[in-house]
Order: structure tokens, then C-alpha cells, then sequence
DNA sequence: GGTAAGATCAGC
DNA sequence: CTGATCTTACCT
């Protein structure tokens, strides 16, 4: 199903809706990440460019699995994994709408969060949805998972999306891989990590 | 065993 | 722009 390159699975995952709890939401805005060199999609911006690690192993396993990791010690940011099992990919899920349980979001966001807040950012979705770390290498498409996501219709995703570069990323930011519903403010700004170097410097 | 950097966020 | 906060990965 998202045995696919990370690409097509991220613009796939635009409309798809991620569950948690009572919480639902659909994802607006994602970002695809490759895998090492030697691969199909070498991506130096990827976690997994150096190989298989234990942190990046869900990357390397079979797709539709959540591949989480711990941001700057503070914040958890979650990945639908792609391509075939072996094969490196995953794309970060960077924004969503909340659809419903905005009660149980706004709980964990704190009180002072408008409702387009709640999930914008991939640390701040996370965060909305209750995501953690234990939810790593979770099957999103078993209906006992804690976590579980539906694909949209597809074609209903392909028509509405543009293409950018990837936000925060240190090294290959110029790449096009950032996909993103327009005109949602849901959509995280857009900012180049500030240790990227300048816009148009290789890749 | 030490250390530097990091797919972030909120507050100045 | 900066600090928070901590895990991972790479170095000696």
C-alpha cells in the first residue's frame, strides 16, 4: 500500500487522516525523506543516510509503520514509513487539521492554542495527538494499534497540493520535498534551518 | 569516555 | 535570535 518511493507516498498522505484516542486529524502537510547512498533515493538530510541504526530501523522496515524520534531532547516528531521492507523512506508528518477530540488536543496543548494551532508543526502534532516515543514501529493500519491512519481517496490529494523545500533541515534543504496543502493555516511557516547554507549552494 | 549537533518550539 | 534539554553517533 505505501510500498512506494517517499514522494508519491508523501503526496498520498496529504488528506489522510491520523487517529489517536478520541482524537482525529487530517494531515495537511508533509515532508519525504530518503534513505543512504547506494539506495534508490539517497537523502543527506535523511536519518538514514548513514545506515541502519537502531534509532532509524523502523525507516528500513516494512512500510506504513510510525517511525518516531526525540527532537532536540524536548519534542517527539512522527514518520509514516515507505517502500518496501529493507529499503529506506519515510515521510514526516508535519501539520494536520483536528477534526475532532479538540477537547482532549487542547488539553495537552495548553489552553491559550487556537484551534489552527493545535497540530501545526511536527512536534506540536505529535504533541496534540499524544504521540510518544513507545508508539515507534506501531502498524498504523492494524485497527488495534494506539495509533492508526486512513488514506484519502485517491486523486482527492493530487490535485491540491505544492511543492517546497523541506523546513529545518540542515544539509539538502533545497530539495523539493515538502508538500503541503494550500491556503490551510494549519501549514507551518516556512523557515530555512539557520545553519543551512545559503539557498542554491548544491545539494 | 567525551562531546557536538540535531527533520523543534516558544519567548524575547 | 536564543535557550531549553537529551539522545545518538562519532571520535579518541
Amino acid at each position: 500500500m505505501l510500498d512506494d518511493d517517499p514522494v508519491s507516498v508523501a503526496r498520498r498522505l496529504l488528506g489522510a487522516v491520523l487517529r489517536t484516542g478520541a482524537v482525529s486529524a487530517r494531515i495537511v502537510e508533509v515532508e519525504a525523506y530518503g534513505g543512504p547512498p547506494g539506495g534508490p533515493w539517497p537523502d543527506e538530510a535523511s536519518h538514514s543516510y548513514r545506515g541502519l541504526r537502531p534509532r532509524n530501523s523502523v525507516m528500513f522496515g516494512p512500510p506504513g509503520r510510525l517511525y518516531t524520534y526525540r527532537s532536540h531532547g524536548i519534542h517527539v516528531c512522527a514518520n509514516v514509513s515507505c517502500a518496501a521492507d529493507g529499503v529506506a523512506g519515510a515521510v514526516l508528518l508535519r501539520a494536520a487539521i483536528i477534526e475532532s477530540g479538540h477537547e482532549a488536543a487542547g488539553e495537552r496543548r495548553g489552553p491559550a492554542v487556537p484551534a489552527a494551532g493545535l497540530a501545526r508543526g511536527p512536534g506540536n502534532l505529535c504533541s496534540a495527538l499524544g504521540i510518544t516515543m513507545d508508539h515507534n514501529g506501531t502498524d498504523l493500519f492494524d485497527r488495534r494499534s494506539p495509533v492508526t491512519l486512513e488514506l484519502g481517496e485517491p486523486g482527492e490529494s493530487v490535485v491540491s497540493e505544492l511543492l517546497g523545500p523541506r523546513v529545518g533541515v540542515s544539509r539538502a534543504a533545497d530539495r523539493a520535498w515538502r508538500f503541503w496543502m494550500p491556503e490551510r493555516p494549519e501549514v507551518s511557516a516556512y523557515r530555512r534551518s539557520p545553519r543551512a547554507p545559503r539557498p542554491g549552494c548544491s545539494d
